[in-house]
DNA sequence: GCTAGCTATATCGTTATCTGATATATCCAA
DNA sequence: TTGGATATATCAGATAACGATATAGCTAGC
């Protein structure tokens, strides 16, 4: 389990890539990030759908609504292109925060 | 510059790496993480105490009292062996997080 | 045709967290 | 004696986080 401050941190890059597989819905989301991280990483609705709103108003994500056989309609989310430099940004962000890690800890870390 | 959500994640650890250099009062703490990120992290004395108070409130460091000749006296802060233990998690952890995204984000990531 | 459970999105209201502003005080130089 | 650097500390308004709850479609079993 990680932290609660790190599960911040880490929401909206790790779901700008989740996204960069292809089209995917909230529900599908929460399902497929708990796969990837072997059931360490588990979002709530509560902390998906505000997110992915707020990612949608500022243009980073599109939505379109798409009927399901079997259960409620599904809302597609989709990256833009702003949503990959955003992704990119992050990855970025992240290099340099894991450099700046790297320096304060020691070599050891990178061994991992 | 790095996100707020980031900058949050990263204080404690940070904190500790910091005093594992050694003991370090508040106003020098916050000189030497700008220093050693090139200005990229400025912390204020409104985020860097709190979290001072909480880490010696937990046992995560001690602080003793000296007087200073040129200014006000200064608290110094000095990392217990439950400190370390604690920063030894939050490597472990940082570790975890930065494995979960290289295998989502590709080795590129390595490559820092 | 009822109900239980899974699927699916969404928001509310409380709690927690964050941080700019402010307070207090020492020392030194102009 | 005024201003700036040093030094710790807290408050109060703003922001963010999230468990609980609402709504609703579909399917299976009875």
């Amino acid at each position: 389990m990680f932290s609660k401050p790190l599960v911040a941190a880490s929401l909206e890059p790790l779901m700008l890539s989740l996204l960069r597989e292809g089209d995917m819905y909230g529900y599908q989301i929460i399902q497929r990030i708990k796969a990837l991280s072997d059931g360490q990483i588990v979002w709530t609705a509560s902390k998906l759908y505000p997110l992915l709103h707020k990612l949608e108003a500022t243009g980073v994500v599109t939505a379109v609504w798409q009927p399901s056989k079997n259960g409620p309609d599904r809302k597609y989310y989709r990256l833009t292109p702003k949503g990959r430099q955003a992704l990119q940004q992050h990855q970025r962000e992240w290099s340099d925060y894991h450099a700046l890690l790297a320096k304060l800890w020691g070599p050891d870390l990178s061994a991992t």
